[in-house]
DNA sequence: CGTATACGAAACCGGCGAGTATCGGAAATG
DNA sequence: CATTTCCGATACTCGCCGGTTTCGTATACG
């Protein structure tokens, strides 16, 4: 074994062109948009390799199967995401989650909405993407808002025995009913009339004057 | 045409072996069961005839694609529905809504949240199918809720400003989160803490003594 | 310049599932 | 009993798609 230890050196720098790392995340991001439009079982990989303007067997040389693509395309989606060490901090809850729900977030929400949607009726079948899809899209925003909300608790905004849990996902849970499931489309209205009319009043948060 | 319009008389009572109508609601009932299972990708017209203990050709006999079959299934949840001229109606919202999530009523919700999720991803292709799934699913739900806000609002139980539209929708996008993305099962503890955690505090009904 | 690999494009293979056809038997009419 | 239609079962066709291979070209190393 390892016959030639002489150029290649410790690791990487095989023989012949190298892969072009471009490619990766042209494929992964035509992944998440084709999932969002067509979902799992309708995305077919020479969709996804046309709207890259790649090959097949570009894609397959990269991932071995549509599962393995899909699991990671959907894992990448975490990474820009909030940061927890940046939360918007303004002094009142309701500022902060204001803050939280400003366009350039709520667009990256929406399709992550989509790909939710469009993989739920595999995630019985696909426990690993079930966790992965989780973790990527749900999660960070429940994160997010648990943490205002224990914040804002513990500042004395709110009643002191709110359930955090349950008014954590209020948001994502209603934001995701309404894009998915009643298919209407998300507008700033509505999310500020959610937390206006429902999350605040429920944490016992006094109504500022109008 | 109508070459004889001897016997066959006006319409139906044609010749020849009548249809076994029982085969049309076990075939219907088992195109919901294997929806919900599998989706609508992962559903094929085997597993319904098998499970219907039908052939294939008394599927096609009666439904002519696998489109037809599943609006026709998804339509037919809405008959055995919660009947709004009997609504519960125990003098409180509380009360109300306790009744309204009793167990086999949530059962019943529970199986038809998992048929909304196994077709979410076709909603967006088949236009008919979402507005039938609307309908059948959530309408009555949240049509249910509706009514029974408004009639605690206007006896003073809740704030007279409560947004009932949201209010409406509360419970039912909660569970439907709850089962469908984060894959929790809906307890009735659950259920209750939504309504006296979330729902009442959101819609000013003081919280009564413990 | 020779070798080895990556690339996009396209041909190809194999399995699966929607939809059709056939068959033997059952149930209705006449 | 003859006819017609239904029934469950099964065999069949056919298109689609996951995955593989081939081909001509491009880009790295030595």
């Amino acid at each position: 074994m390892d016959p030639q230890a002489t150029q290649p050196a410790a690791a990487g720098a095989r023989l012949g062109r190298p892969r072009d790392a471009s490619r990766d995340t042209d494929i992964l991001e035509a992944t998440i948009e084709v999932l969002a439009e067509q979902g799992f079982d309708g995305m077919t990989i020479d969709m996804v390799a046309a709207r890259a303007g790649a090959g097949k067997a570009t894609v397959y040389r990269r991932w071995p199967s549509k599962a393995d693509l899909v699991i990671d395309a959907v894992a990448c989606m975490k990474k820009r995401d909030l940061d927890p060490a940046q939360l918007p901090d303004t002094g009142t809850l309701r500022g902060d989650l204001i803050a939280l729900v400003r366009a350039p977030s709520a667009a990256d929400a929406d399709r992550k909405m989509h790909v939710m949607g469009g993989i739920l009726s595999l995630m019985s079948r696909e426990p690993e993407l079930a966790r992965t899809a989780y973790a990527a899209i749900l999660q960070p925003r429940i994160t997010a808002n648990r943490i205002l909300l224990e914040r804002a608790r513990d500042r004395g905004e709110t009643r002191p025995d709110i359930d955090v849990d349950r008014l954590a996902a209020l948001m994502p849970a209603m934001a995701s009913f309404r894009t998915l499931a009643q298919r209407e489309p998300i507008t700033r209205e509505f999310l500020i009339s959610l937390i206006d009319d429902v999350l605040l009043p429920a944490a016992g948060v006094v109504r500022a004057a109008v």
